[in-house]
DNA sequence: TTGAAAGCGCTAACAT
DNA sequence: ATGTTAGCGCTTTCAA
């Protein structure tokens, strides 16, 4: 392995000066920088990153920690984040919870503490005050993605206005009956996110005088089959008979289209559909959705922690920064059919 | 931070103890094991990862490098590969390379020669022989998955024979007009893999005595929507008529499900579909497919890598693996209709 | 079985 | 602008 010695007997300068020159810290004269340079290219010399992080106590890689990886909006703030990392020179490593139970506890515990990482990002956790704790005694800057985590910086979307932009869409183009297919409030694992979806729904209803029919909402599990099998219980439902539906994700309101289909409804004819995410299949769908932008979630969270990690550390306030969402209305919604006739 | 010499003066022996006692190596008297963890974990003490590895010149850390992340196949070998890697105690740093063109360079380049990895997992990548010679210059081992590459040791399915006995399958059941949606053989990016599962079907067709017909050949590029285009163009013109299609993903084979439907066609009875993958969406579409098992690879990826870097180093000859895949038949074939009404 | 001590390869404070 | 040198925190001979 070449090493830096290397490097400085062949470029005539000491270990110091190459140091210098290659990392750009501290002051090198221009010709002196050049011969190290091509010393170091000439010997294909690369720094050891366990050395240069045991002198400096920067390990120049950040941890990632998803609950799920098979899942785009995962892979999406994955995406995003490590571009960004990339762009600064760090490297990411990823845990993923996904296993068995306590796959969570032997990351907290042990790989997490282990120093190889500078900082955390934590997506669609919501992190226990021991976890935070841990790591904040380790003094690593921690941010969170997908909801607010007590006394950590995170980044979301507003889980309530999102859903009341889409159920108010759904109300500006003159629909009343309008179902909910949302997460399962009961057993909420992150953030609360299924019960604020639900709330956003129940306040556009409320804002605009229609009355807020708790059995209009049904729970699903936020994968296209459970999409699927929530719509036709709600539209094989003679008693409720909705002509439109707000679906907390789009994998989810993709097989509520499927189901309307199967059931010889007609999208937007007979069934208009407002999903969550824009996801990438939702353009072929044709589906109108409140786009949350996934992997800016991820650059967003690797700026902060750059910030906090290169920058003078302002020791901000922790704070949930809400993130920008945006309707995107696709072919799935229209006006209600009655209403195209009364207008007709 | 507390240290190794920490632990040391509370448990009263020495750091080279102390270390013993910790990584199980070398011969460490019971009670003394018992006072240097009790010691450790009273004091929270957690190796400094940098110091070890400068010390052992181990990173107990492997990098895999994958083309796209926002892919079943990907995000599943992804998962495979982490979790046994979490069970032998290793990180995985992760390299995507959907980023800019230069993002390559700079990940091999930069990235996988700073000695952050002890190994590298290279997951659909035809790497070049540079890319290749730089790797094992430095002695890092190196993996394949998806096909193979000269010189390396790889892991992939048998592209043709997943084809053959799909198209076999379909054979079978009576039909002999049948049609291929596949990647782009004229644009090959990945081990030919298009070219050869094209391969797969003709082999199959040629073997059961039944004409290739090149035009029932039909290039898409693996995405859903690609494989619905691909099969409404298919279904469409009337010289072609073909009674099945063997499909090179599930989704693409998804996209031609909805094309049918949407051509009026009902899959099966007036057109057989089968995929290649076993994607998670297969069994909710009742989609017959070739299981091809991704986290497995990734699993046998990392088995592959621990032998070379825990063991002896049997620096055996560098080959590529075939990996067992499975048809599993659901609704989406079945006999044509013309064999059906002639036994019917 | 345990301890002393010499590195591992680099960085940064201090000197010049 | 550059060189000297003392660590960074651990592992691992070598000796006891």
């Amino acid at each position: 392995m070449v090493g830096i010695d290397d490097v400085a007997r062949l470029a005539g300068v000491s270990t110091a000066t190459v140091s210098r020159a290659l990392s750009g810290r501290g002051h090198v004269a221009a010709a002196t920088r050049a011969k190290v340079e091509a010393a170091a290219s000439e010997l294909g010399y690369v720094v050891s990153a366990s050395a240069s992080s045991l002198a400096t106590g920067r390990m120049r890689n950040i941890g990632v920690v998803v609950p799920f990886l098979k899942s785009w909006f995962y892979t999406s703030v994955l995406e995003g984040a490590q571009r960004r990392l990339m762009q600064h020179g760090y490297d990411l490593t990823l845990y993923n919870l996904s296993g068995d139970a306590n796959e969570r506890e032997t990351v907290f515990d042990t790989f997490l503490l282990r120093q190889r990482v500078d900082a955390v990002i934590a997506v669609s956790l919501e992190l226990s005050a021991v976890e935070v704790d841990s790591l904040h005694a380790l003094g690593k800057p921690l941010v969170g993605v997908g909801g607010p985590i007590p006394g950590v910086t995170t980044l979301s979307i507003d889980d309530v206005g999102v859903t009341r932009l889409a159920t108010e869409h759904l109300l500006s183009l003159g629909h009343t009956v309008i179902g909910h297919i949302g997460g399962d409030v009961d057993a909420e694992m992150s953030f609360h996110m299924p019960s604020n979806r639900r709330q956003g729904w129940e306040a556009a209803l409320r804002h605009a005088g229609v009355e807020v029919r708790p059995e209009l909402y049904f729970p699903a599990v936020f994968t296209l089959e459970s999409g699927y099998a929530a719509a036709k219980q709600m539209l094989g439902d003679p008693r409720l008979r909705p002509t439109a539906i707000v679906v907390a994700s789009d994998e989810m309101a993709i097989g509520a289209m499927l189901a309307a289909r199967d059931m010889g409804l007609d999208v937007p004819r007979d069934l208009s559909i407002v999903g969550i995410d824009d996801h990438e299949l939702a353009p072929f769908f044709g589906l109108t959705t409140v786009a949350q932008h996934p992997e800016q979630q991820g650059e967003r969270a690797v700026e902060l922690l750059m910030r906090e990690l290169e920058g003078p550390s302002g020791d901000d306030e922790p704070q949930n920064l809400q993130l920008p969402f945006d309707l995107v209305v696709r072919s799935s919604t229209a006006r209600p059919r009655g209403e195209r006739d009364a207008n007709g």
